[in-house]
DNA sequence: TGTACATCAGTGAACGCGCGTTCACTGATGTAC
DNA sequence: TGTACATCAGTGAACGCGCGTTCACTGATGTAC
């Protein structure tokens, strides 16, 4: 069922989201604009708009990728040997790389707000659990009396807390540090917290 | 020195700040409009551009005065006889409540950018010093051993990590919760991680 | 397979709007005598 | 104190630009026979 028009539209689809992808990365969420997306992808500007409904689309559609690619980059499944604690150490410094290597786009996921106060798709939002879902195992393990719904609030907690310590390290406007001292220093902050924990 | 004109001059310029601040504050720092402004300080749109540069000067402005009275809400100097780590709670704590209760005010600080990346005046940054002023001496308390550097670099952390905690959750997309519970949770974050310094 | 018609995606010039900033003008304040 | 001139702040209509979105048109793909 796939006819010549379908692939046609598909392959449009896909080549104005890896194009508004590369210009965000390239150039942040900020300076996106139709006008080039559709430059990059070979296409009219009007093209943008029969292929989406809006850039706003298209930059969900992009946010989807980046959330798919920082699940795989938080993936920890490969070091199951590791302690609860030693695990949390290990996301928050795959964290930090990832928002180091890919600034721009991992900015955007947070930065990307919905015209007027819309609210945000389901199916986007289920995407953020892949923020998550890797603390909670390590933090259950660390906490054994605590309820489901303490589980869940700490884990929200600890991610905000290694989210801010990395999106206000990345402004570079208020801590100026060489990287590698900031990522032990992440480091050292979790195995703190987990310290405290105990 | 005070000439009449100065005097208009100077009530303009507070007018417009004033009229700025309650712009901010009541509707977010993306929502200011030069008209507004000027309309709300009973003066022409031309006269936001003889009394300042531009709006960017006039939101500076706004952020020194949040600043300012961010300065006092994190003065702990009546509690003295705290131990360090109750004094960085009670400072998280005092932290939360200024950015709930200002909370279009306390996100202008963050997400005011100069226009094409222009550095902030040296007179700007220097205010963002009560971010952190308060947190310092309890932390050399906590940590006699550490050099000037490492707690200066600490402190940074520190905030960042009760800062990030914060806007994630006045942002209520990713953690909901009643303020009150969120509330002890950060005090409890803040605890942990200081029993874990010892 | 070929022809005639229908449908729908792609096109890009033009629209529309928001909004910061400017500028020629007016009127108030300051200065010199 | 009064007059004539100079200076500068205040005015608001108009400028200018960026940029998302639309829409009448074209050409490619699909369908019926």
């Amino acid at each position: 069922m796939t006819s010549k028009r379908e692939l046609k539209k598909n392959a449009l689809r896909a080549a104005l989201i890896d194009a508004a992808r590369l210009r965000i990365q390239g150039f942040g969420l900020r300076k996106l604009r139709a006008r080039d997306i559709a430059n990059d992808a070979n296409c009219a500007l009007g093209s943008v708009y029969t292929a989406f409904e809006d850039i706003n689309e298209l930059v969900l559609h992009v946010n989807s990728i980046t959330l798919s690619a920082l699940g795989e980059a938080l993936d920890t499944s490969s070091e199951e040997a590791l302690t609860p604690g030693a695990k949390l150490e290990a996301l928050a410094r795959r964290y930090f790389r990832f928002a180091q290597q890919n600034k721009n786009l991992w900015q955007a996921l947070f930065e990307h707000k919905m015209a007027d106060g819309a609210p945000f798709p389901e199916w986007h939002l289920k995407e953020h659990s892949v923020l998550f879902q890797n603390i909670t195992t390590p933090l259950l393990a660390l906490c054994p009396d605590a309820t489901d719904e303490d589980i869940d609030l700490q884990t929200k907690i600890i991610f905000s807390a290694v989210h801010g310590i990395i999106s206000i390290c990345l402004q570079e406007r208020i801590i100026e540090a060489p990287i590698k001292q900031l990522e032990r220093q992440l480091q050292q902050f979790v195995r703190t917290y987990v310290q405290g924990l105990k």
